[in-house]
DNA sequence: GGCAAAGGGAGTACAA
DNA sequence: ATTGTACTCCCTTTGC
């Protein structure tokens, strides 16, 4: 069984136009996204959901996540607020993954 | 000084 | 049962 990761998620995220109010691309460069400052617990609280978690999931939790990407080399930290930028390789192939 | 955001060590859940 | 991965939890630090 194929298990849901983190990046894949977020990018499914960034892909609903319902979702902006939430998480947003930036302009430029490719793959760079950012949280809305009030709506950013709401998408953590999505993906514990998508996860069954029992206790709730919130911003500080799931951006810690999001920092073990930087290791992994998946997602990047940005110097702006709140802003993350998907590695050219991981965005090609999640790009590949959704038509 | 106070809050929101970022950083990181250690523990947990799950699948192989 | 063991083990490695991918988070999850919570505390500390930073920056505005």
């Amino acid at each position: 069984g194929r298990r849901l990761r983190l990046f894949h998620f977020l990018f499914e995220m960034l892909q609903d136009p319902s979702m902006a109010h939430c998480l947003s691309w930036a302009p430029a460069p490719p793959g760079v996204f950012s949280f809305s400052s009030r709506n950013k617990d709401q998408v953590a609280a999505l993906w514990g959901q998508r996860k069954g978690n029992k206790r709730p999931m919130t911003y500080q939790k799931m951006s810690r996540a999001l920092r073990n990407y930087a290791r992994s080399g998946h997602i990047f930290k940005v110097k702006k607020k709140l802003t993350y930028q998907f590695s050219r390789d991981t965005l090609t192939s999640l790009q590949k993954g959704h038509g």
